[in-house]
DNA sequence: CGGTCTCCTAAGCGAAGCGTTAAGCAGGGC
DNA sequence: GCCCTGCTTAACGCTTCGCTTAGGAGACCG
């Protein structure tokens, strides 16, 4: 399995025939299908077939286009970001759980990137057993929730308080609603469940905690929140603390990164940042809500094992 | 640029030396140096090299690794489900907007997975321009959002109201609060905003409706909102509507497809179920809460050129 | 200064990738 | 039936990949 032969396979299933690719390629019409055929002998199906006068993807064949058009885009982005990374401001990795990526570590990097000229930064979501491989590894600089483990470098940064609301006027009591974060199994969010002894088909899982909390206000069933992030509708009311066995739970957030005199400059550099009183506004504030011009679709780092 | 110079790529970078990762590879330690000296010929940039004891990723090389490592994934992703596709349920792959991706379509699918027997949905999102490349090219079974013109079939599935809605006792009135989906200037909410005249840096992007609600219920501005996805809030008069011209805007949600002769069988099916009340039902409901058991992180499709 | 560790380069070789031309083979239209 | 269109197969050649062994260059250590 090749490059080439994912893109020929990728461009055959858009324009729905051989002798187009092979004119879009501007190569003979063997040449197309010979890749094509080593591909399918490859992974052992035939993945797209004529049907009359188009052509008709398999079952596998509609799985692997998608997946062979992501590969094909990342691999000319490859290329892009070399040619662009000349000069380019330094790069900041940063990977955390779902809950800080959507609410507390944007404005976060807003703030560094504000103070700290030319500094780009990604962001990405990982569990806490891939954060561990990813700092490690060194394909992350910075990591962001749980205390990590290893010969990595963890701090606390920040207390927080997991907290259960629930409507005033709510009516469902059993079931809770709550953030992407309960499916890594090592997240506080996730013991307190286990703890309480929470079974699955009591939970429901939201894109992000602002939206279980709404359905949480409009008394679809307990939300496990992080306190300060829904403190305007515990203020107004609209959410009233549930009081149960060992809630709320105060916890931390760590910083991790490699030790000292392995990490980056740029990690360095955030480390230092997250101490200043800057930092902790910026986590305070915390609302997820970045100017349009900034805003981009979210980094989803995946690791290769 | 091979799959293999990647795979070596990223196991030297994770591994911090050649020599480690020819030993993981279990091949000579010239092979991966090789492989790596390929690569780097090829995008002109040393990606990674020593300093002192340990190795050093440049600017590039940081960028790229991530990329790599992605690559690598898809790539053994695509031969797994190959593997496993035979006798697989039928696949419904679906893009739809950032708007209904959160909070009306995953409703929609579980209803819809839960009465036809064996249909597998992927979900993800895209701009209008996309998404008619997506669907014609056949990347895609369903798109669900905007209509969309060429040869395509489109039809109105559900009408909607845009509101803009405010705290009622809010005090920001300038800045907007909104969605991803108005990233796509050919959508509704883009237009809304653009006939309003209302400035970027006036306009805060949020992950979803959901967040950006909350913001404006906490005072922070106004959110340009599908009324019946904040009907809680309006009720309890956390949110009340602004009137502004233009506002509130109704509008269409459309399903698109193929023509009928050249559509999957579970697009069609797709289709006819969205015509029931059952679906009604589900996309009014809308919650975005779905079953732990059932929760995946979306999958975002890409478009290659 | 000579060992040792690690990475790179050189040279060689078999296997694939990737392209060509020429020919075979199914299906639709008349 | 015949031709036309479009995919595949066959045969061939050039280039690249991917691996080996052998040897050289640079850093570190005693």
């Amino acid at each position: 399995m090749t490059l080439g032969q994912l893109k020929v396979f990728v461009l055959v299933a858009r324009l729905g025939s051989v002798r187009a690719a092979a004119a879009a390629l501007d190569v003979s019409e063997p040449a197309v299908s010979q890749a094509l055929a080593a591909l399918r002998n490859h992974l052992g199906d035939p993945l797209i077939s004529r049907a009359g006068s188009t052509m008709e993807l398999t079952a596998a064949g509609q799985r692997v286009v998608g997946l062979a058009s992501q590969i094909v885009n990342l691999a000319s982005e490859a290329e892009e970001v070399v040619r662009r990374s000349n000069g380019a401001p330094d790069l900041l990795r940063v990977v955390t759980t779902s809950t800080l990526a959507h609410a507390v570590v944007p404005s976060l990097l807003e703030a560094f990137g504000s103070r700290q000229l030319s500094v780009e930064a990604t962001l990405g979501t990982a569990d806490t057993h891939e954060m561990e491989a990813l700092v490690s590894e060194r394909l992350t600089d910075v990591a962001l929730g749980p205390r990590l483990g290893g010969e990595l470098d963890s701090e606390p940064i920040m207390r927080y308080r997991l907290t259960a609301l629930r409507a005033a006027s709510g009516h469902d009591s059993e079931t809770w609603l709550v953030d992407p974060t309960v499916a890594d199994s090592m997240s506080d969010a996730s013991r307190v469940l286990q703890r309480l002894g929470v079974p699955e088909h009591r939970v429901r899982v939201f894109p992000n905690q602002a939206a279980a909390c709404a359905a949480a206000a409009a008394g679809e069933g307990t939300v496990l929140a992080v306190e300060h992030l829904a403190v305007s509708q515990i203020q107004r009311g609209v959410l009233v603390p549930v009081p149960l066995p060992g809630l709320p739970f105060d916890a931390l957030w760590y910083v991790t990164t490699l030790a000292p005199d392995r990490r980056t400059v740029a990690a360095t550099r955030f480390r230092r940042f997250l101490s200043t009183p800057d930092a902790m506004h910026a986590m305070h504030r915390a609302d997820g809500g970045v100017p349009a011009s900034r805003f981009k679709p979210p980094v989803y780092v995946t690791i290769w094992s």
